[in-house]
DNA sequence: CCTTGACCTCAACTTAGCTTGAGGTTGCAC
DNA sequence: GTGCAACCTCAAGCTAAGTTGAGGTCAAGG
């Protein structure tokens, strides 16, 4: 059996659909080559990849952020473990700022509860300085994306 | 100086613009009245919505489930101060929920870094029980919205 | 009365993260 | 050599949370 994988059987052993895979190459995640009937063939290690992609999306990082991470990876080589190793060790540092940031919200809205204000001049919730706190959406005016 | 506002009053107030105050109505977290000509009144409690909106929002919340919370605002009388203290705790206990599944994550990366795995079959952090993690994206069927 | 700025509606565009469908090839099995 | 599943590309659609623009109306001051 060959060392590379079809995208039906990529699909099959990450759970991901096969539309979703070809996202992510469009993306840039992936690289797989091509038959010469322009099929597309991935290695072994892009299981490891979208696995590792899939855990980073729930830990809440953009296809972007993620594609950043992944290009850490050697190239040419496959990835040791240490590799991955330095790469999730990474992203355990993000979710670490993210609960804190999560962390210093809550004890803000607890102030804010005793005090009953909710003020937009008053409350401590507002300050800009935090403005990431949720990767959020929100308006764009409001959080500082500048109208024009 | 009538008790009601315009739209453009509003949204000085609160710092929001006029299309996103239109927005918010469409998503049904305001309800103005109309003049004789088409136009929005707004009451001065919906200032402290919007507050409360925006704050909620960059906590992570949806549009979506905004409206739910502020659906428990009393219907015929301007909220009190108890009345946004109990909506506020709601957000708070969410909040709280939020952190601990995050903190769980993170927990279960550190053993995954510990053993390098990052394998689907076999990784924690793929338990679907934690779906909801990242309020996140991720591929729909992965997640469980069923293919059909 | 008339101008002007604020208001109105409705439709189309934006980004992220995909899915769905149309229409066309490839590759393997019989 | 033929059938059919699996593959290909490309375009369009979806949701969230708005923005932008066109075309039209309202209201208040001079």
């Amino acid at each position: 059996m060959s060392p590379l994988l079809t995208i039906g059987e990529l699909a099959r052993r990450t759970g991901l659909s096969v539309s979703a895979i070809r996202f992510y190459e469009a993306k840039g995640l992936l690289s797989p080559i091509r038959t010469a009937g322009n099929q597309r063939r991935f290695l072994r290690s892009d299981i490891r990849r979208l696995s590792f992609a899939l855990v980073a999306q729930r830990l809440g990082l953009t296809l972007g952020e993620i594609e950043e991470e992944l290009a850490r990876l050697p190239l040419g080589r496959a990835p040791t473990r240490e590799d991955w190793q330095s790469v999730s060790r990474r992203i355990r540092d993000r979710l670490e700022t993210r609960i804190a940031l999560l962390e210093r919200m809550r004890d803000r809205l607890d102030g804010c509860i005793g005090c009953g204000c909710l003020s937009l001049d008053r409350c401590a919730l507002y300050n800009p300085e935090d403005r990431a706190a949720a990767t959020g959406p929100g308006p764009r005016f409001l959080l500082g994306d500048a109208p024009l």
